[in-house]
RNA sequence: GGCGGGGUAGCCAAGUGGUAAGGUCGGGGUCUGCAAAACCUCUAUUCGCGGGUUCGAUUCCCGCCCCCGCCUCCA
């Protein structure tokens, strides 16, 4: 099957296929976060979609060129810094800084570029677009001194959104100043200082003032990737007004389509709501990871319901993420040891090709349903259908010890490609000295058939996160959960 | 009111015009000193509701109901 993609603006599934002639080459460009607090976990489902696309794409042998901006000016930032009275980059600076942690820890590849608006260089560039803007007439200056993108003459405005725009209902969301605007739908491109913004302006051919949140990104994706990019995403609440200004300005510029494929994600609920700032009802990665869930998942809890589809946050689906990664962590293990007998006897009796005559477990076929779930608008409930599914079988063949150990590498591969989308495998890490001392101990104990001490020290181990189970092969001990 | 997304087992969630993947929880079993893990097994005659098309619909069509979101700077 084709990969393909539910693109907003068609509102139907299409084949994807790059602008680059060479079929290689993705320009995508995704809404970064405005750096004015710690971003929510709402905010990560989003970034974790756009990471699971990328690493998709990369895996379907795609060249992926990604910007994603930082917003680092705009009301919610100059409010702030003049709550605490410092300068607006001190002030947003540890929002930066703990936002690259937070990608780290969720192990979300890091864009090509990261432009920040307040770069001199970017502001330049959106003072240009908008001087095109108003020499075609698409925009204008008003009373008020700001610049407006003039909707008007832009017929397609509203598409995206599927808006008819004589319909549009005042939310009441955003305080009017809509009798300096020729229509109401108008949007800034250029916000006139005022004594509100302190000492944050920029000097343009309007007077000083900042640029409009709209034309951050339009100038960015243009700066960074060309006129015309193939995926742009963001979550499905930016779709009007952000993205279908977006188009407005940037086609307005340059004449030309702006993007192709528009992919939305639809919002993390908590408790069956829209998780949001405004609402108070929302967590950061770092609330999550002080329950003491690790990164990979929360990773895993946020990115196994298809992107389309709200999810609904809660610590019970937390509990379960762990389950479901302990028993990835327990199969890997597993395959491991077993792969490594090869390697402890690797030369005896070259040969034994018989071995796969015995009606033994099948090796991994280079797809066995994985790349085509994802390849169907990054159906990932069905490529971890997939991936369990895989697990149980080679389990099975493990117990009744008809998957050999160069089976059990061939599998190692398979989930160490698949892996590279899902980036949920562990990291085999040495136990804690007191956690081996513990353990040794428990293994005298049970040679000498204590049981007792042999329980309580299991318990004692438990206490500390960590498990000791007794197989065939002697104990073993795991970390159980967490990071 | 307009425009979207969603309604499948206790919970989460795929899916197909031919009779329901997977995860998690819970019950039973194999294994174990006891456990754990793993495996086996049980748990939706049924896919929001009502019509229609069809030999047959959860899947297609029509009409409703419920939840969530967007409707001018929220991912």
């Amino acid at each position: 099957m084709a990969l393909r993609f539910f693109n907003t603006y068609s509102r139907e599934l299409e084949e994807f296929h790059p602008l680059d002639p060479a079929g290689h080459e993705v320009k995508v460009y995704t809404c970064g976060p405005t750096v004015y607090s710690h971003a929510h976990i709402g905010n990560f489902r989003a970034y974790l979609f756009e990471d699971l696309l990328q690493r998709h794409l990369e895996l379907r042998g795609f060249n992926v060129r990604r910007v994603m901006n930082i917003t680092d000016v705009d009301d919610k930032t100059i409010r702030g810094s003049r709550a605490e009275g410092v300068p607006l980059e001190q002030f947003t600076s540890p929002f930066k800084k703990a936002f690259f942690e937070d990608l780290d820890t969720l192990l979300i590849k890091r864009a090509d570029f990261f432009p920040e608006a307040t770069d001199p260089k970017q502001i330049a560039a959106m003072i240009e677009m908008i001087k095109t803007l108003v020499a075609r007439g698409l925009a204008y200056q008003a009373e008020d001194k700001s610049v407006y993108f003039r909707i008007n003459r832009f017929p397609e405005y509203g598409r995206l959104a599927h808006f008819d725009l004589a319909e549009l209902r005042s939310t009441g969301r955003v305080k009017s100043d809509e009798y300096d605007k020729e229509h109401v739908g108008d949007f800034a491109l250029w916000k006139a200082w005022d004594e509100e913004d302190g000492p944050v302006k920029w000097e343009s051919p309007w007077g000083s003032g900042r640029p409009g949140w709209h034309i951050e990104c339009s100038a960015m994706a243009t700066q960074l990737l060309g006129e015309q990019l193939d995926i742009h995403c963001g979550g499905v609440d930016n779709i009007f007004p952000h993205h279908e200004a977006e188009i407005a300005q940037t086609e307005g510029c340059t004449g030309k389509k702006f993007v192709r494929y528009w992919l939305h994600c639809a919002h993390l609920l908590v408790e069956g709501q829209k998780m949001s700032k405004s609402l108070g009802n929302f967590y950061t990665l770092r609330d999550v990871l002080a329950k003491g869930y690790s990164g990979r998942e929360v990773r895993y809890a946020l990115m196994r319901v298809h992107y389309r589809a709200p999810l609904n946050f809660t610590w019970e689906g937390m509990e379960e993420a762990r389950q479901a990664i302990g028993r990835v962590d327990d199969w890997v293990r597993r395959l491991r040891e077993k792969a490594e007998e090869n390697v402890q006897r690797p030369m005896s009796n070259v040969q034994r090709p018989i071995e796969e005559e015995q009606g033994t477990i099948e090796r991994p076929q280079t797809s066995n349903g994985f790349d085509e779930a994802l390849d169907d608008d990054l159906n990932i409930s069905g490529a971890l259908g997939v991936l369990f599914e895989t697990i149980r079988e080679t389990n099975r063949a493990l117990d009744l010890g008809s998957l050999d150990s160069s089976a059990a590498s061939a599998w190692l591969e398979w989930w160490e490609r698949i892996d590279r989308v899902l980036a949920i495998g562990g990291e085999e890490r040495a136990l804690p000295p007191e956690i081996e001392t513990l353990g040794e101990a428990r293994v005298q104990a049970r040679l000498a058939k204590d049981w007792r001490k042999s329980d309580e020290l299991r318990d004692e181990l438990a206490a500390r996160g960590w498990e000791a189970r007794d197989t065939k092969d002697g104990q073993k001990i795991t970390r159980r959960g967490g990071t």
